[in-house]
RNA sequence: GGACUGGUAGUUCAGCUGGUUAGAAUGCUUCCCUGUCACGGAAGAGGUCGCGGGUUCGAAUCCCGUCCAGUCCGCCA
């Protein structure tokens, strides 16, 4: 070993021993002629280095030989650049003047000679600095992503990362879970993302697809016996890219047999406790369902951001067969926007009725950004004297603006924002709205974690412009016993009013997907029900599909179970944000390129040629 | 496919209602400094203002196009 110790661990009770360190050199300090610092840092921390300048010397010594000694060590020095690879052999001392901020300051190593010091490998100056607070942009730091790694905040994301997989790890292991890998070699299928495909050389013409996940292999190891099955697994998937968003990403993949939803929920709700007590010592508090209808309704999202209320308050006369809301505070007012919208609605922002034109005015031309696409935003301020002022003050008297305050609960100096338009648009526009509320009145508390399960999502869409159903979670998800007879006869109808619910979940913290799964098909004529369903053909799901198929004639088990994004489990255990690519140790960029690599590329006429490609 | 924001020194940014020699901080180089730890002090080098075109006596600045990056919408079973 070139070292005895990292640049970490030595403390004042190592005091006189003779250690060997390696690292990189963080910084130098030169004070004067005769005394230097160095900052050698690794993985591990930082530890000074005490550098005698002048050297150690007996009174026999000639002046000759001090003056080489001293100009050495000063060549030394002066040669020392950041990022040089050393190794440092010197005695452990205590400070005189003692550094509180590291673990390593109560001591330095001290060094009197330029032999103490081994150059192990020289380096560039660095294109950014290597501090916690890097003065590199995000494209830089992406194509020196080794140094970039070197900076703490990323470096310890990395090693929480690993803590997260570990407990994991250690979670499935306890509770008989195996870890069983499935090939990244498959087949290319339709519905759900795009897939990356690969050609085949041995078969010309033809390709592999990578996994958007080991779904239908999951399944095969439940029909193998395998009932508890896990996997931290590379997906792929290719679509656009976001903050949380990696065309290639990992999975914490989950199945079980022989479970019911309940089960399932409850196995993984302790997985999740489970890391956030290891790696963050919490322990969270039994995780509250709520079904997608009300996420929907009061949320205007399926993944609610829970850590704050302001839910969205429905104002629509008879919005709903059962009768909510059906009071009219709205239409016949003369105001037409009220008068022809599908959905109206609101939300009521405490203490906010002291938002200025100004204020207001910016948060209407939020709303109406093309990615919200409001027609406009309705307000009413409940002053702080009691009386109410409304941007429709000119169709609403007094009275009607106190009945639409008490329908939101608000009290004196609050502000109810309205949004009005056609109802899934509207909705998920108050949806966004909340958030931003909630993101300017300083909600959305980074120490807290409200975990929640939805549940009972709708099992199919009608999509109106292929004019066919799509199965909003993927097509081997169970329908609810309840909604078995519209599989086969109430399909036909082409909307979603009476479509099916799933026996599928999600499970969401601080507004963020972290993970979804389901109870899935283990019946043949049901899952060939839903290829049919579907739209696909006989032979479609013959060709594609034949495998799981077969499979389900030899004894498939009843088996459900999840899958997280561990990426993004990642990032909000440990930083509750909702960006990964400074959890991922080579992240692609926006257009999923490697900047680093400069990846993809083209590849030259003969790969192509023996990949039947041209 | 679309919306928005940005692209100026190695780096992060300012300058942008057109008009001297395009600035600051930081990094880098040299010198000074014996207890620094974001060390301090002095001096210096460093620029195709993303690219192409246009308007103008004159463009970093205005216009058009284009490329790149980021955030978002669509998309992501």
């Amino acid at each position: 070993m070139l070292r005895t110790h990292t640049c970490g661990e030595l403390k004042k009770e190592n005091e006189g021993q003779i250690v060997s360190l390696c690292g990189w050199v963080s910084t130098t300090r030169l004070l004067g002629k005769s005394l230097a610092f160095i900052d050698l840092r690794d993985r591990y921390g930082i530890t000074q280095i005490n550098f005698n300048l002048l050297g150690k010397f007996s009174e026999n010594d000639s002046a000759e030989k001090k003056q080489s000694g001293w100009e050495s060590n000063l060549n030394l020095i002066n040669k020392l650049g950041r990022e040089f690879v050393i190794q440092v052999k010197g005695e452990v001392v205590e400070r005189k003047a003692k550094n509180k901020n590291i673990p390593t300051g109560e001591i330095e190593v001290e060094i009197h000679s330029a032999d103490a010091i081994t150059i192990l490998n020289e380096s560039k100056t660095p294109p950014f600095t290597i501090e916690d607070e890097s003065d590199g942009g995000d494209e830089l730091r992406m194509k020196y992503r080794y140094l970039d790694l070197r900076r703490t905040p990323i470096k310890n994301n990395l090693l929480q990362r690993h803590k997260v997989g570990q407990a994991v790890r250690e979670y499935f292991d306890k509770n008989g879970f195996a870890d069983i890998e499935t090939p990244f070699l498959i087949k290319s299928t339709p519905e759900g993302a795009r897939d990356f495909v690969v050609p085949s050389r041995l078969n010309p013409g033809e390709f592999y697809a990578l996994p958007q996940s080991p779904q239908t292999f999951k399944q095969l190891l439940m029909v193998s016996g395998f009932d508890r099955y896990y996997q931290v697994v590379r997906c792929f998937r290719d679509e656009d890219l976001r903050a949380d968003r990696q065309p290639e990403f990992t999975q914490i993949d989950c199945e079980m047999s022989f479970v019911e939803q309940e089960d399932v929920l409850h196995m993984f709700e302790g997985m999740v406790k489970h890391v956030f007590k290891k790696v963050r010592n919490l322990d969270l508090p039994k995780f509250p369902r709520m079904t997608y209808a009300d996420a929907m309704k009061y949320y205007g999202v399926d993944k609610p951001d829970t850590r704050f209320e302001m839910k969205i308050v429905d104002l629509t006369p008879n919005p709903s067969p059962k009768g909510e809301g059906s009071e009219n505070l709205v239409r016949g007012k003369g105001f037409k926007v009220y008068d022809d919208a599908e959905l109206i609605g609101g939300i009521c922002a405490k203490d906010c009725a002291e938002y200025t034109r100004k204020q207001l005015d910016e948060l209407t031309e939020w709303v109406k950004r093309p990615q919200i696409g409001a027609g406009g935003l309705g307000y009413i301020k409940y002053n702080a004297d009691g009386t109410l002022k409304s941007s429709f003050d000119k169709f609403f008297d007094e009275a009607s603006l106190k009945k639409i305050a008490e329908k939101f609960s608000a009290t004196t100096g609050d502000l109810i924002l309205i949004l009005a338009g056609a109802e899934t648009k509207t909705r998920k526009a108050l949806g966004e709205l909340r958030l931003e509320m909630g993101n300017r009145l300083g909600l959305r508390d980074k120490n807290k974690f409200e975990c929640l399960w939805v549940v009972d999502f709708p099992l199919l869409e009608w999509n109106e412009e292929e004019q066919r159903w799509f199965a909003m979670h993927h097509p081997f998800t169970s329908p609810k016993k309840e909604d078995m007879d519209w599989m086969y006869n109430g399909y036909t109808e082409k909307n979603s009013a009476h479509a099916p619910k799933a026996n599928a979940y999600d499970i969401v913290i601080n507004g963020v997907e972290i993970g979804g799964g389901s109870i899935r098909i283990h019946n043949k004529e049901l899952q060939q029900q839903m290829f049919k369903v579907l739209g696909l053909t006989k032979e479609e799901t013959e060709q594609k599909f034949s495998f799981i198929l077969n499979a389900f004639e030899y004894g498939a088990p009843p088996h459900g179970g999840i899958a997280f994004g561990f990426d993004r489990l990642c990032s909000m255990v440990i930083a509750n944000e909702d960006y990964i690519r400074d959890y991922i140790a080579f992240p692609k960029n926006n257009s999923g390129r490697d900047v680093m690599l400069d990846s993809p590329s083209p590849i030259d006429e003969k790969q192509k040629k023996e990949l039947g490609l041209k």
